[in-house]
DNA sequence: TAGATTGTTAATCGATTAACAATC
DNA sequence: TAGATTGTTAATCGATTAACAATC
């Protein structure tokens, strides 16, 4: 690939994503940059810049199309192709990510639960069993997995990413409140939901929204 | 306050704050900027920086003592004090947060569980019943909330945003998948789950970590 | 005091915004 | 063709990094 596209792009991406799916669903057919901006809130120059790091998408003095550029997009951030994913750690939060709905829509599809707590062994969530994670690597066997949500306690979380790594699952989607940045070579997107409370409530006190 | 920080530094705050707890564990008493610098994988010189937005918590010649800046980022991100959440929405999600232990530790306190669906009425989560969202009015009489964490469908997310600040609750942690800057002078920290999956599936297909 | 390390100013880098020529 | 709107270059703004004087 030519040039490094920014993360700060990279970002911003699902959200358009999520407005063209919804001006689709509103039967819109095309769109300007600078309508979109209004409606987005952002400028219409950092939309067109956006898109533009991945290719031309508009015409001129059309605009748009809402149906092509929303799938160009969906392409852009792999929503074309399914994702294999496995929960770590079937714990509430854990559960809950098995139980949403909307990520299989988007093509991550949930195809294994593990846990190292015998007691949670044969449970249920959502059509599944939950499985021991020393049985991961016999599972891998039939299975391709290629995202690990890990919803376990930051004690652990290392040592199971390293773990998660050296039987190919390249990709973290990390809830354990550490960074993993120390693995080497894996892919991991941290979702840290007490960074976010905290930030939340800086805001509050300084009553600042973004 | 004299100059606004821009959110780009807020958002590091809680890291730092996660580090030095990690450190005052370790039984660790003081620390340079430069050695924090190497654990943290950034710049010494953004850490000085980010701290400096706030005042002069170090000493030259010696460092940053760790008990006392943990302290002081605590404060600034209002951890000195209680914060009592509601959560609205109780399906898997609202249910996985009402249990994160974590989040009292941290001071976020929730005090009360509100639905619309009648058939959870009643059901009990970590010792809280379930209540209607009805009832939060009442309710608000004899309890005091300043943040609702919204694990609501997106369809009803905006409409039930503008109830909760019309009610006095001035702050959303929003978990519903669309944006709620359209309701002025309400202070909203979004976490996108979705959006996160899709960053996360962009930098496998192009192995970008970050 | 000498050494270490901060707080802070200045320099650089990157990201956002503005402007406009290209073109549908 | 005239009008609209993109793609893209240039200008601006803000954030990060480097440097160093202040000072413990």
């Amino acid at each position: 690939m030519e040039k490094e596209i920014s993360q700060a792009v990279i970002r911003r991406m699902p959200r358009y994503y999520r407005y063209l799916g919804e001006l689709l669903d509103a039967g819109v057919d095309r769109i300007s940059s600078n309508e979109l901006s209004s409606r987005m809130r952002v400028t219409a120059s950092q939309i067109r810049q956006d898109l533009n790091n991945f290719g031309g998408f508009g015409q001129q003095g059309y605009g748009y199309n809402v149906r092509y550029l929303y799938d160009e997009i969906g392409k852009i951030l792999g929503l074309d192709r399914t994702h294999n994913m496995i929960v770590v750690g079937v714990g509430n939060l854990g559960q809950a990510i098995a139980n949403y709905v909307k990520f299989e829509k988007l093509g991550f599809c949930i195809v294994g639960l593990f846990d190292i707590d015998p007691s949670l062994r044969g449970k249920q969530v959502r059509g599944l069993f939950v499985q021991m994670l020393e049985e991961l690597p016999a599972f891998l066997e039939d299975h391709t997995v290629e995202i690990a949500a890990l919803t376990i306690p930051k004690e652990n979380a290392e040592a199971t990413a390293k773990q998660l790594q050296s039987l190919g699952i390249g990709a973290i989607w990390n809830f354990a409140h550490v960074d993993l940045d120390c693995v080497e070579g894996l892919v991991v997107e941290n979702v840290h939901l007490s960074d976010s409370l905290m930030q939340l409530s800086y805001n509050i006190a300084n009553h600042n929204d973004r």
